[in-house]
DNA sequence: CTTCAATGGGGTAATTGGGGGA
DNA sequence: TTTGTCCCAATTACCCCATTGA
């Protein structure tokens, strides 16, 4: 158990359209994965949204598949 | 209930730029959550606004929504 | 007192959100 | 089922320069 703390000033936050470009996908689409919350998203107080970086980073190496190192060099 | 505990000694001012960093924002935008009154501000006799950090740290964390713990792909 | 980064205010461009449909 | 696109309204970012704060 125990909750994490959010106490983490180092966090760099991503723009919609920063992860948007890392996946190379529409913005619209990152807006999806949050609200199916697929991603962890944080909100202002205007509505937008930011997305942690570490997180995004963690997501991309889960969905990439890497070919086989045999003797590849 | 009213809180005898008024802690101002551990009670941090932010500058508005260090709470456009926690948002990932630019100053300008956490000017006018304050002008909105989406966030409470302190105003120096100069006019420059400071912000509670509890309660930056409050708001921060009433809009972060974590990822589902289930991975449904 | 001098210096200089940060802030406030105003105005304008860019991004984002949400719904709906292809 | 997931994604990209069009619509519009709201929010946010970047430009100017005068003032504040340290």
């Amino acid at each position: 158990m125990s909750i994490p703390h959010t106490r983490q000033s180092t966090e760099r936050l991503l723009t919609p359209g920063e992860v948007a470009s890392l996946f190379r996908v529409d913005p619209k689409t990152v807006t999806r994965w949050a609200t199916a919350g697929r991603i962890g998203s944080i909100r202002t107080p205007g509505g937008h949204r930011r997305f942690r970086e570490s997180e995004v980073q963690a997501l991309l190496a889960t969905l990439t598949t890497e070919a086989s190192t045999a003797d590849a060099r």
